[in-house]
DNA sequence: TGTACATCAGTGAACGCGCGTTCACTGATGTAC
DNA sequence: TGTACATCAGTGAACGCGCGTTCACTGATGTAC
């Protein structure tokens, strides 16, 4: 917290804390800079000062959900049907994240932080541009990475469709398994589900995918 | 289009298309009641007069939405299989209606024009109260029928599952073509999938649902 | 160890703008007689 | 067929408010000597 006086010295985690918490509550866009401000208790400029835009803030978000969300599948990697559940939980345990990373017309897709997982470096100290630069800085200290996490949902499929199956047919199967882990989790973070589904996710989650992988045994 | 001076005749019809419009465009929050009467050519009171707020509007687009859904699923009843290719053909033609439909945070639910069917009738002419009441009207013509487009999902799972499968299996099943279906269309809509899917969506949901129905025989 | 200076994160007053809301009004339509 | 009246859909001027943006500033930190 701190915030003595002058150089909050963690200013951007806590804009994004706030962020957070105002998506969480508000929907993906139905905040305003000087919200997060207020949240965070700061001046009402400072959130510009650090990102620019409401986009610059949206990209930081979308980067580390990304991040986030690569480390968290690839450590499901060895066994598919836990990629499904871990994608779920993530979902459910970041809804802000997740509901940002998924609406790309909010954020820049193609900022480094996001696409490349790497924040561009800090514009060299002292020498350099006579006119400052606008907002150049976006994202997030960790490494993002859209392609990562997609890659993982790509290969999985491999390892779960027969060796006679082909290529077309095992990208089938990955579109499968990622549209029903991902609507899972948006029906549920949407409420859509009936009330008779429970309060626990996980398990809702195991019993459908297991209905996607052999278990009701779907007739042709 | 007609706007003959007073009384435009239509305005409900062009106010929502309006809405339509700045939702496929923007989002379904990022506009204004001002912006409504801007595309609609009306007054900038317009909107609030005949909705009430951004919520009576966008409680009338998810009623209209779930009626129209409804009807649509209903059409392909007789075979699951169809149901889901028509979830997703839904959802691609009708962005801003889906977009809304699954974001009850964002209308009145309970609405007896999307839960019950039939917009509530006016208040009777001539008697009656002293005071105005506070814009009431909120939905649309036709039925509304959330309920009626979930019976569709959940009695189409019983046609699939073998006789021996238990009412819970059933139910894991409904709920993963659900899921499959709704991920495939948000996936599509917020342009996640690669580039390499194609632009014909039907037929990459038709692969898909393939892959999910028996084909690529998922293996145990 | 001490002084001087450059850098830059964050401040806070001021601005113009689009917004939702209010409210007295206008004028088209329907009904009564 | 004609007149009078009630209703109500839609208008448009006015308001106060929160917003993003600008800009001169403050003061903490790091580096040079």
């Amino acid at each position: 917290m701190s915030s003595s006086g002058y150089h909050h010295g963690n200013l951007r985690r806590a804009l994004l804390d706030a962020a957070l918490h105002a998506i969480t509550e508000h929907g993906p866009t139905a905040w305003s800079l000087r919200e997060l401000a207020r949240r965070a208790n700061v001046s009402h400029a400072a959130p510009a000062h650090h990102f620019g835009d409401k986009t610059g803030v949206l990209t930081a978000v979308a980067a580390d959900g990304y991040a986030m969300f690569a480390d968290t599948l690839e450590r499901q990697s060895h066994d598919f049907r836990q990629v499904g559940v871990a994608y779920v939980r993530f979902a459910l345990e970041n809804p802000a994240h997740f509901t940002v990373m998924f609406r790309p017309d909010l954020y820049r897709v193609n900022d480094p932080a996001v696409v490349a997982g790497r924040a561009p470096p800090p514009a060299r100290r002292g020498a350099g541009a006579r006119t400052r630069p606008p907002h150049p800085r976006t994202a997030g200290g960790g490494g993002g990475a859209a392609p990562r996490a997609r890659a993982v949902l790509s290969e999985g499929a491999r390892t779960l469709t027969p060796d006679t199956a082909s290529g077309e047919s095992d990208r089938a199967v990955a579109l499968m398994a990622w549209s029903c882990a991902h609507g899972f989790a948006h029906l549920w973070l949407s409420g859509a589900f009936p009330e008779n589904i429970g309060n626990d996710p996980e398990q809702a989650a195991h019993a459908v995918f297991g209905a996607m992988f052999g278990g009701a045994g779907l007739g042709g």
